[in-house]
DNA sequence: ACATAATGTGAGCAATCTTTCAGGTTTCAT
DNA sequence: ATGAAACCTGAAAGATTGCTCACATTATGT
């Protein structure tokens, strides 16, 4: 049905010319999904407002999807590296600072672009990511997993996914409300993080 | 741009025939939502999958916004109530019993049809809806923080907003990993929501 | 300087989707 | 039974979007 590689960008450029025509093309497609939502997302406005002819998009991508798909790939790259390295440090702590540490991170990367990631989500669900980006939305929570299961906390991967969708959902809602401080975000989220914990 | 009654029925149907159609309509396109997410809502599928022609669903409906808003306005609705009916009781209960009430009428509502609603609200996002279903939407909102207020929280507003976004995140997570067991799904939603409310 | 590879262009065809309309059928009220 | 109103139909015009291709321009290495 659909070719694997309709989710994969066709060529990658080797010039400084071209390459910036390619990172124009995917910041274009993420303005507009930022701004318009998923259903707004086209070749040729993408095209357009990258400031590159139609022709020039379809050298490098072979569609919308595989747009779309290398920014979540990029974004989930961040989003492992940033708990990656929390997930170092809250090692060392005992179980109330990490949990600080692991929250602390998330809102921080929440707050990144959190229309986009909050877009992006919404295609996730209906695109077919399933080797590279399913493995590493998986590696995020197994990581978490292991942290949690370190601590002794009963059942750690579901209490890993809870708190990974808890916290998303919390945060998007706060920051879409307007806020805009994050400290304040992060203590309420501690508050139930905690409680879910058992943390006193 | 958008003239307002573009998100609304152009007519109500009188007979039962065509109240038939109607309905058909209105379900065809949920199923849709449900199986293929809203960027597979279009009005030849909807009418063919409803068993009715084009031209019909055009003598109701103005296009498919106006389908998806008069879905949206029946889930809320429904919301408004199930909560309602929750909150009345829960005036009646201390603080820790009221909060077990109101998480259980959340996972039950959830539950009911967690692919749509999850959809819908992918769609709100787009949609102008000021009107009413933000004013149901705030209606739900505002009830609830009557009630944390009632209990001395401090901030209820913000507290109501964030009970909501955060079971819903960690409902729809749960859910849509194939979790049945509601009961345990509450439980677990009961330790976050303690937390943040410092119910010991 | 020249050959070759990389990159860029946009008109335009095809597929999909939206929407209307002229004319038919069914129901209702009297 | 009959006229009016409600309802249904689907062809087809018009709009949007997806995507290709033949050709033009620019960079790279020797």
């Amino acid at each position: 049905m659909t070719p694997p590689d309709a989710l994969h960008p066709r060529k990658t450029p080797v010039q400084s010319r071209s390459r910036a025509s390619y990172e124009a093309v995917l910041t274009a497609a993420a303005r507009i999904l930022e701004g318009q939502g998923p259903g707004a997302l086209n070749t040729n406005d993408v095209a357009a407002r990258a400031g590159v002819s139609i022709g020039t998009l379809y050298q490098y991508f072979p569609g919308k999807e595989a747009i779309a798909a290398e920014l979540i790939r990029r974004i989930k790259m961040q989003l492992l590296e940033d708990f990656s390295e929390a997930i170092v440090v809250a090692r060392t702590q005992n179980l109330r600072e990490a949990a600080v540490t692991m929250v602390s991170a998330s809102i921080r990367h929440h707050a990144r672009a959190p229309e986009l990631s909050r877009e992006l989500e919404k295609i996730e669900e209906t695109l077919p990511l399933d080797a590279e980006a399913a493995e590493v939305g998986g590696k995020v929570l197994s990581a978490l997993e292991g942290l949690l299961a370190g601590f002794g906390i009963p059942e750690p991967d579901i209490a890993a996914r809870d708190l990974v969708s808890l916290s998303k959902g919390l945060v998007h809602a706060a920051l879409f409300a307007g806020e805009t401080d994050l400290g304040a975000i992060e203590q309420r989220l501690c508050r139930a993080v905690f409680g879910y914990l058992r943390i006193p």
